[in-house]
DNA sequence: GCATGAAATTTTAAGCTTAAAATATATTTG
DNA sequence: CAAATATATTTTAAGCTTAAAATTTCATGC
């Protein structure tokens, strides 16, 4: 239940702070990296068509492109593209909205949600395998280790 | 010089991989966000070019083009259009390799040396602050749970 | 009711990214 | 040495991403 670690004080904490950026950042990409080429080469999907899908499937009655957007954080504009292209391959659909001519709803399609189950069970089981190195205890650790950065929770506006 | 952590044995430990993997994302996403942001509307510039003066900036005698797309572990499609803009704005030069007419040396130019070094300075600080949360011995303790994740360090080949 | 401003979305222009095709040069091999 | 193969790079086509402009519709105030 616990974790001992050498601290080098030679080093000013500006340094070792970036150098766990650069550590942190190497790892995610990676990790991200390797999700994308799954999905790529075993699914001909894409990670951005996946976390709209994902976002779609939490909210049954679907969204709105503003809602959409600001979910994902990402641009309007961005959102418009990939649920052209969803909408292409039968996978979502947009709904008008009563009384509001302006707004759109987007919904995965039956068969959208049937994808996406599937997707998302695979992707469960890539990460459970890619950080299959971690035991429950430093998984725990991590997350707690995580939340202690601040934008990280109050991800809203940094700013 | 120690953590202790409460575990949820309820969950299985895939789960909560996933939700560590998810969080990690969101945090690295969030500041490489507040990264770029800081780069765009302060430099004006974008964290691919910076990515690539770091690269040239610890080579200074210069890079071949697939070297340069070796170590930043991108395509060579992508980085002949970063130096072409870098080019352009006389930040790097290409320079011609004896007895291979095929290849090219990127390199910075003493220009592109001074504003990456004004650059990195800047960027260090941002994220001593973004990570200001995380005390030395935070830092270490991620740093050594980081380093368990294999793919981290093998980062060659995940394939 | 009509003008004005606000809100929702799409379009546009520019850059980043990749895989695959194309080009040019080097090396190997018959 | 000529042909085939390999290497280095660029080009191309498609998708992702953003900010800013454009469009359409709604709400407010006169």
């Amino acid at each position: 239940m616990t974790t001992t670690v050498k601290l080098n004080s030679r080093e000013p904490v500006s340094k070792s702070r970036l150098r766990l950026w650069l550590r942190l950042l190497k790892l995610t990409s990676g990790l991200e990296a390797e999700v994308r080429r799954r999905l790529r080469d075993k699914h001909d999907t894409t990670l951005p068509r996946f976390d709209v899908m994902a976002a779609l499937a939490r909210y049954p009655d679907g969204l709105k492109m503003s809602e959409l957007s600001g979910y994902l954080k990402v641009s309007n504009g961005n959102v418009t593209g990939i649920v052209d292209r969803l909408t292409d391959e039968g996978l979502t659909l947009r709904v008008s909205v009563p009384n509001d001519r302006r707004a759109q709803l987007a919904r995965l399609t039956p068969k959208g949600l049937k994808v996406f189950e599937a997707l998302a069970q695979e992707h469960e089981a890539w990460i459970d395998e890619l950080l299959g190195d971690l035991s429950k205890q430093s998984v725990a650790e991590l997350m707690s280790l995580i939340e202690r950065v601040k934008p990280a929770q109050s991800n809203e506006e940094l700013r």
